[in-house]
DNA sequence: ACCCCCTTTGGGAGCGCTCCCAATACTCTG
DNA sequence: CAGAGTATTGGGAGCGCTCCCAAAGGGGGT
């Protein structure tokens, strides 16, 4: 009935397999991997037998021998609260998932929490534990770049880290992001518009500044440092933001804030200012999340592609990993975002 | 300098931090693994050489000698939205980290979405790539639990399917927080209390409506068939289920409902026919997500300790896969909720 | 001083697969 | 029809580790 030698509720083996097709070992896996150099009618017999057999490679041992693992690890700063927050973590975790579904690649969840992780991090990957690495939130100083680029370990990170970005990254647009809520803003007759930031260490949060001051120039307005105030992605940085904003420019009629979570800390610091939203102030997010759905009045906010993004970070680190002809350039993908319009402008 | 046989750019094997030590290599691999049958002077001399050359032991080698791979899979519906949804899933993931933290234990995020992958999915399990799973939002007719009995693969869920769960499984406790709700509820001099519910196939939904039918009862109110309308964990769900509450039973005072997103919902429709959140109606939620602090006004809500349901979903699977005695029963594990009171009631 | 037993140690035998070389079977040239 | 390729094929040699057996070393009892 089943294949000669079997072990006790083991599963069927290559060996096994060639077996059962009447070939020799080297030639099943040939057909097993796809390999060209095999006749029709050998392939046939072997994929007839893999069937009959229910075979299923065993991942330890092509790992062992081929020396590779075929898997790729999705690297997750957990300090980085803001990540773990909506929409981020699972869309992009729902991207890679969708690069990776017609692949044999295993997606690796790790979350570097203190530094001790931080070690173990490094040895796993030394140890060539995976395949390449997706990296998210890192920072500008995050010495784990460099140091897998070192051992030669294809990675992919999001959000470039700033303008001279050497590792290959998939990003959204958030020059082009901010700038267009600005000019909405602008185009509904706002003249006095404020924006709250994000860290600018982030080159991110950098480029949404960018972006406004991009668009305010372009609307013949006069920049004015005093509507800008800088904060620290949560709510209470929005809220305090806000609050120096009021306290410095009482005039302004609009503000362009570089997060969601620190827009609604600015919402609750308007309303206790008794400003209308929009009537009195309008206000823009960035990130579309959740927060701004339920917001009231509903925020308009700059949607990132974020899903999209993981997908293509992943598809990014399979050509890495497939292997780029040297003197490719590191490729990096810059998406699209969209502004969703709501009540709160 | 380094060890004699090193291949180009090759990690230390065993071979040769036994080599080092001036061991063999079985009693390497006895300190590596912790064995207590070596001397102190050996283990010392081994841990050296380990620590001088770096040495980290090749997973695929381990899992083919071993017949063991060290990972388990978290295994996550991708149809099922809702546990995407803020908080679920990244509290998940984090609790589940947590408890991987100390362990040699990798994380493998599995997404199941169409028929082919969940084919795919019964595949990788059965060729036994992992040690354990973790099974979220498993639906009671979801026949993967069963297919991993058979095989004997450890296997934990979060949620009960049904009162007589099998399955070692790890779960809030639906009930209770749903009758403290409600006693929330009436404790604040409500007396029509009104529920939505959340779709009656899912467990924890109908215990959320026993816990409810309970507190009403405690409180010597009449119950009411009427003042219970059924929904789907939805946003346009609750809002339905309010509207026909509200044609039904027009006089009533309060709603507990049974999810955040449904309680949004809820109140959209309440703010159309202009009853006031608390004031005339108050409202409860389930689950604390972010939606519920961002509402307005902000939504009194039952905060389950998702965390911590990953972590013991965690903890449960490696004390099944270091494997119980015969004889135990299914562990199963109820956390407690905490009623996280707001704005609206 | 001898024997027995327990502790500690070394290393052979795989685990299941990929890589690669040598062998075989065909096919095409001239 | 010989010679030279060219397309297929089989299977040895590991990959690095765990398991386990047999050997070696030590201690105590008699």
């Amino acid at each position: 009935m089943a294949a000669a030698r079997v072990r006790s509720g083991g599963r069927p083996t290559l060996e096994e397999v060639a077996a059962r097709a009447g070939v020799g070992r080297g030639t099943a896996s040939r057909v097993i991997n796809g390999s060209p150099r095999v006749s029709d009618a050998t392939r046939q017999a072997v994929e007839a037998a893999v069937a009959e057999l229910g075979y299923v490679p065993n991942r330890a041992a092509r790992a062992l021998a081929g020396n590779r693992t075929d898997a790729i690890a999705l690297v997750v700063p957990e300090p980085e609260t803001r990540f773990f927050a909506e929409p981020y973590f699972s869309a992009i975790v729902r991207g890679v998932g969708a690069a990776l579904a017609d692949t044999e690649m295993q997606l690796l969840l790790t979350l570097v929490g203190n530094d001790r992780e931080r070690r173990r991090l490094a040895q796993y990957l030394t140890a060539h534990r995976v395949d390449g690495v997706l990296l998210v939130a890192v920072h500008a100083d995050d010495p784990l770049p460099e140091l897998l680029e070192q051992l030669g370990m294809p990675c992919v990170i999001s959000g470039a880290r700033h303008a001279a970005e050497t590792l290959p990254s998939v990003d959204s647009d958030n020059f082009e992001g901010a700038r267009a809520a600005v000019e909405h803003l602008v185009s509904r007759g706002r003249r006095q518009v404020a924006t709250i930031t994000g860290r600018l260490e982030v080159y991110g949060a950098q480029r949404r500044l960018d972006g406004y001051r991009a668009a305010v120039a372009a609307a013949g307005l006069a920049p004015d440092e005093r509507l800008i105030a800088p904060a620290d992605f949560t709510e209470e940085g929005g809220a305090g933001a806000m609050r120096d904003l009021l306290a410095r420019r009482p005039g302004l009629d609009a503000v362009f804030v570089a997060s969601d979570v620190m827009a609604a800390g600015a919402r609750q610091v308007l309303r206790e200012a008794d400003r209308r939203i929009p009537e009195d102030v309008a206000l823009v997010g960035f990130d579309d999340s959740v927060v701004a759905r339920h917001m009231h009045p509903a925020l308009t906010s700059v949607r990132q592609p974020i899903e999209e993004m993981g997908r293509r970070m992943a598809q990014l680190l399979l050509d890495e990993i497939a292997g780029r002809a040297p003197g490719d350039e590191r490729p990096s993908v810059v998406l699209p975002t969209e502004l969703v319009v709501r009540d709160s402008s």
